[in-house]
DNA sequence: GTAGGGTTAG
């Protein structure tokens, strides 16, 4: 081959070369074959270094050396200069004024056409509005599409301001002006002023982009209805329109509407075929609807169409393969991406793993993967928080923030939020808080809804009730969470009076807000209140009748309760038959108690709590044979008494107790506090087993069934640490047992502090040596 | 190579 010669021939054997580089080595070699043959000036050879480098995603070194050698070669090549400043801007190295210094440079070094600087600036990302002073010196800003490439760059990274500018210091607009300023409008969220300018926005200048641009807008607003109504309207349709509109369903969980709109698309979308970017909304469509049937026919449908799959489309199979069931097709097609995977690949195959529980595996992949964003690290987090592992979704969040130069976002917070509620950890909750605010991190609706639930959750209703009212605007989940927030508290009126509130401002409470309000009633024995919610229900379904039947029973009218079991339209599920069965141990109705209890060992044989309820039942009616049947009963059948951990939250720490635990620093100060406390209630307590006993003064061979004792040395810590003055909040998952509640009542009353307690899905507040909940005990 | 559509986390 002639040195300096480039031809067709040459270009396509170079080119292949080129496409077989897998390192950076080989670019180097290749730069070096480049210069031996004289090449190296030639245009089209630094566009093939470049779009190499580029494809490698990581010779950053090379890239910036070829970036300047494009300027500095006798006929720069401007596609070459762009594709590396579109790399190069990409890298968190990349400088901003290095990039303008060498855009000046190029811009001075050689005549072009005009032509060419709308495409400069569109190819340029961000860094298209650097060349705006450049193009006013040399005259060139008056031409129609370089104009709009800067107002267009405006519109895309900001300020909008600016774009609005020159938009309106424009004689005379085209299409594409009109279309910028709208998408950019949207881009920024200002959603008036881009229906603003699409009222304004002659109709005959209005395409098929516009009533695009239009429908993506509206989704992205989350308002589909709107976005719908676009797309209904729009004179003419291409496929980026029916994907504009499947895409609005598929990102904002409408799985269903999106697959009918794809059905109606295929059918009879005016001879439109869809595309890869089509398929990849439908796929995640299939995903979220999670149905392996669904899955395997789009997976026909692909290849029936011999669609190409490239990495967007892998990764939403993988995802839909997992979230149907079958991680070994995900790992299949995670493993044959090889070394084109990326970030979005990684953290779909950690959240499979992480769906299948098998959080080992997550965390290796995790701890494996090259790059890691703020998805990566949310998946990690979600799924610690949601597998029971509240203190490692701390710590890596701790982590993140400081290792990290990561910024958390909402969903980041969601989960740590969602944590501390699930701790109890209040301290925790303000210093998140703390750290939202600071960080200026922008809740939605859903993150403020978050809030109120954890602190809810973390006993202080005040704060729950602050958040509510700072929120400008409420949805159905705000009201319903607030509500079974007072559910939880034994706030009964504030519930009810809350669910007028909604109806007055226009939102219709749902099933779950009747459940929270009627629970409320319950907890508050507020009777007559409750039996107007349950009537005002249209359409009642069988959790709502269990609500009824406990507040029927709590407050004594079992009878009625049981009649209205009878009256039910539907079959009763274990929930109506253990409130029935609860009733009846606090009024102590036994033939009632006894059909409930022979209902539930029927519908949940294994279900301890049952049992135990029957037995206290016969022991309240000194029935001890009873009793004793009962026991042997549930040792034949192997069934156990389920333990439960107990926590409190102390100096921004969760101390976590179980019975018999003596793994505690201050165990030995818990255990003797324990026994002073026991001996103080006239009752006898001693430790067997290293677990705490107590036994009946009255009836020493008596011993309590109820209360796994863990509280008890819950409580004693946050005795120990009363000194602090706080308002203690222990926090357990079982019913708070007697010597606890009576303990609580004493404490609040002899040192005058407010005690809440928290006792699976309620909370006990003791004030001045009263409880709250007044069916309580 | 002027404007509109894409995967993962709550």
């Amino acid at each position: 081959m002639a040195k300096g010669d480039w031809n067709d021939l040459t270009c396509h054997v170079w080119a292949h070369v080129a496409s077989k580089i897998s390192n950076q080595t080989q670019v180097k070699q290749l730069h070096a074959q480049l210069i031996q043959n004289s090449l190296h000036h030639h245009y089209s050879w630094v566009a093939l270094l470049i779009n190499t480098c580029t494809r490698l995603r990581g010779p950053l070194s090379c890239t910036r050396t070829i970036l300047r050698y494009s300027t500095a070669t006798p006929s720069p090549n401007i596609y070459a200069f762009i594709s590396a400043l579109e790399y190069y801007y990409t890298l968190p190295v990349c400088k901003e004024q290095e990039v303008s210094s060498l855009c000046h440079q190029l811009l001075a070094s050689a005549n072009k056409p005009a032509a060419l600087y709308p495409i400069l600036i569109k190819s340029s990302g961000k860094a298209g509005i650097l060349f705006h002073s450049h193009l006013v010196k040399l005259g060139h800003h008056h031409d129609p599409h370089t104009r709009n490439a800067l107002m267009d760059s405006y519109a895309k990274f900001g300020p909008i301001e600016a774009a609005r500018k020159l938009f309106d210091e424009m004689p005379e607009r085209m299409a594409e002006d009109w279309n910028s300023m709208i998408s950019g409008y949207w881009k920024w969220g200002k959603e008036a002023e881009a229906c603003c300018l699409f009222n304004l926005m002659p109709e005959n200048k209005r395409n098929v982009v516009t009533w695009t641009a239009m429908v993506t807008g509206s989704a992205n607003m989350k308002d589909l209805i709107t976005a719908r109504r676009y797309f209904d309207l729009m004179p003419r349709r291409n496929v980026v329109s029916w994907n504009a509109m499947l895409s609005g369903y598929a990102q904002n969980g409408f799985a269903k509407e999106a697959l009918h709109l794809f059905l109606h698309m295929i059918k009879a979308g005016d001879g439109i075929e869809p595309n890869q970017i089509t398929l990849v909304a439908v796929i995640s469509s299939c995903s979220s609807l999670a149905d392996p049937c669904l899955a395997d026919s789009v997976v026909k449908f692909l290849d029936k169409k011999k669609i190409q799959l490239n990495s967007f489309l892998k990764t939403a199979l993988l995802d839909m393969h997992a979230k149907c069931g079958n991680l070994e097709t995900a790992q299949k097609i995670f493993d044959e991406f090889g070394e084109h995977r990326n970030c979005t690949t990684w953290n779909a195959m950690i959240s499979a793993y992480m769906r299948f529980g098998n959080l080992a595996l997550a965390r290796e992949l995790f701890d494996k993967m090259p790059v890691r964003n703020v998805v990566s690290w949310n998946s990690m987090i979600a799924g610690f928080a949601q597998s029971g592992q509240p203190a490692m979704a701390i710590q890596l969040f701790k982590e993140m923030i400081a290792i990290t130069n990561l910024k958390p976002d909402e969903i980041t917070m969601v989960s740590v939020i969602s944590v501390c509620g699930q701790l109890g950890a209040l301290e925790m909750g303000n210093w998140v808080v703390n750290f939202i605010v600071e960080n200026q991190i922008k809740l939605s609706i859903s993150g403020y809804n978050t809030l109120i639930f954890m602190y809810s959750k973390c006993g202080s209703m005040k704060d729950a009730e602050r958040i509510f009212q700072e929120m400008k605007v409420r949805d159905t989940i705000s009201y319903n969470v607030l509500v079974s927030g007072f559910a939880a508290h034994g706030r009964g009126i504030e519930a009810v009076e809350l669910m007028s509130r909604m109806r007055k401002e226009g939102i219709e409470p749902d099933h779950i807000t009747y459940i929270g309000v009627l629970t409320a009633c319950s907890h508050a024995r507020l009777l007559k209140e409750g039996r107007r919610v349950f009537e005002s229900i249209k359409f009642p379904a069988v959790d709502h009748y269990a609500c009824m039947v406990d507040l029927l029973g709590r407050v004594g009218e079992l009878d009625e309760a049981k009649r209205l079991i009878d009256r039910m339209p539907m079959e009763p599920h274990a929930g109506i038959y253990g409130s029935l069965l609860n009733a009846s141990t606090i009024h102590k109705r036994v033939e009632l108690g006894e059909f409930a209890a022979n209902k539930l060992f029927e519908l949940e044989p294994s279900n301890s709590g049952n049992y135990v309820l029957l037995s206290n039942i016969y022991a309240s009616a000194e029935r001890w044979g009873d009793v004793d049947r009962v026991r042997e009963a549930m040792r034949k059948l192997g069934v156990k008494k389920t333990t439960g951990w107990s926590w409190v939250e102390h100096d921004g720490k969760v101390h976590k107790f179980i019975v018999g635990d003596r793994s505690h620093e201050r165990s030995d100060d818990i255990y003797r506090l324990l026994e002073e406390l026991c001996r103080k209630m006239g009752r006898l307590g001693y430790i067997v087993n290293k677990s705490c006993v107590l036994r009946d003064v009255e009836d020493e061979e008596k011993e309590e069934m109820v209360g796994t004792h863990s509280e008890k040395l819950a409580v004693c810590f946050a005795l120990l640490v009363s000194e602090v003055g706080a308002v203690v909040r222990v926090v357990k998952n079982l019913r708070v047992c007697q010597d606890c509640h009576t303990a609580m009542k004493m404490i609040s009353m002899l040192e005058g502090r407010e005690i809440i307690m928290r006792d699976n899905n309620r909370f006990h507040h003791f004030i001045d040596g009263q409880c709250s909940c007044r069916d309580y005990w």
